[in-house]
DNA sequence: GACCCAGCAAGCATCTGATC
DNA sequence: GATCAGATGCTTGCTGGGTC
């Protein structure tokens, strides 16, 4: 198996804000955690984004704040050919916090970082916070402070969707990082098809019992929970592109085998039936 | 008539607590 | 991390009502 996280954000000497732009079809693909803080913009692309114990679809215009130490894995959906273009801030939450301890103008950014505990979303992100993330790549080091200093303040005062409900409460050990990301790996590939506990837990090298132990224990949620929601978000993306496909075919593609169980589940997890989130979409109320 | 959705019951898989 | 037993809850298949 092949060596991952934890993962190095690479800062020189000079920097306390790291600005990256990804454009691939493919992106890194590995679950992974660093101790920054990682604010993303979506330019382009769409796909899954795992936080911890969630799963969310991103598409463009979405803006994630993914907080310290949280195993997350941005995945673009290949399929549809389209190159993923992201712009993502880093910098250590702790830095920020030390540093602004001394100025009460900046209180609220404080303790704006220090309850970000479960990350946020903001879908879709504010025109203006868009155009901000936009420039970034191209401002002067100054510049690119005093603009980080608006953003957090932005931050603070819009409205929230939290990533999880679940906090990571410590940096995941290279071993469990390991069979995490194999089991995130196998069941991203495959939770189309039917996946048996048996088959997961010979997996990450267990027996049933220890593997559902094991994952309820890190993820804070059953392994079946977990396929379930994942399925759940990829027939709503299916929902989402219209063609009048029928219900009982996406539910099929999301690897339910059960209508009435997909509608069951659907229900539990987005608090309607499949049919009227496929109609709130046309009529564009999300 | 076709499709969607919800309710129900039975069987079975999965989860959990206790213990080692 | 493994085993065991009991509890829990999930899946499945069937049915009937509602809507278009």
């Amino acid at each position: 198996m092949k060596k991952v996280y934890p993962f190095k954000i690479p800062k020189s000497l000079h920097e306390s804000l790291i600005v990256q732009i990804d454009r691939a079809t493919v992106l890194y693909d590995k679950l992974h955690q660093h101790e920054e803080v990682q604010i993303t913009y979506v330019v382009s692309g769409n796909g899954k984004l795992f936080v911890a114990d969630s799963i969310h679809n991103f598409g463009p215009g979405d803006l994630f704040v993914i907080p310290s130490n949280s195993p997350h894995l941005f995945q673009n959906n290949i399929e549809e050919g389209i190159e993923a273009h992201m712009i993502s801030l880093f910098f250590s939450g702790n830095t920020v916090v030390k540093a602004f301890a001394h100025f009460p103008e900046l209180g609220n950014i404080r303790s704006f970082l220090h309850e970000l505990g479960a990350g946020m979303k903001l879908s879709p992100c504010p025109e203006n916070l868009a155009e901000q993330m936009q420039e970034f790549p191209s401002l002067v080091p100054f510049r690119k402070f005093t603009r980080f200093l608006s953003l957090l303040d932005r931050l603070t005062r819009v409205s929230k969707v939290p990533l999880t409900g679940f906090v990571y409460p410590k940096e995941i050990s290279h071993n469990e990082g390991q069979r995490m990301r194999a089991i995130f790996e196998y069941v991203t590939n495959n939770f189309q098809k039917e996946i048996s506990l048996n088959d997961i837990a010979d997996l990450a090298y267990m027996t049933p019992n220890a593997f559902c132990r094991f994952f309820k224990q890190r993820t804070n949620k059953t392994f079946f929970q977990f396929l379930i929601e994942l399925r759940i978000e990829h027939a709503c993306q299916l929902l989402a592109q219209g063609h009048d496909v029928p219900i009982g075919e996406i539910a099929y593609k999301s690897g339910f085998r059960s209508i009435s169980n997909f509608n069951r589940k659907f229900k539990e997890l987005k608090g309607m039936a499949p049919s009227k989130y496929y109609r709130s979409m046309e009529v564009g109320t999300f």
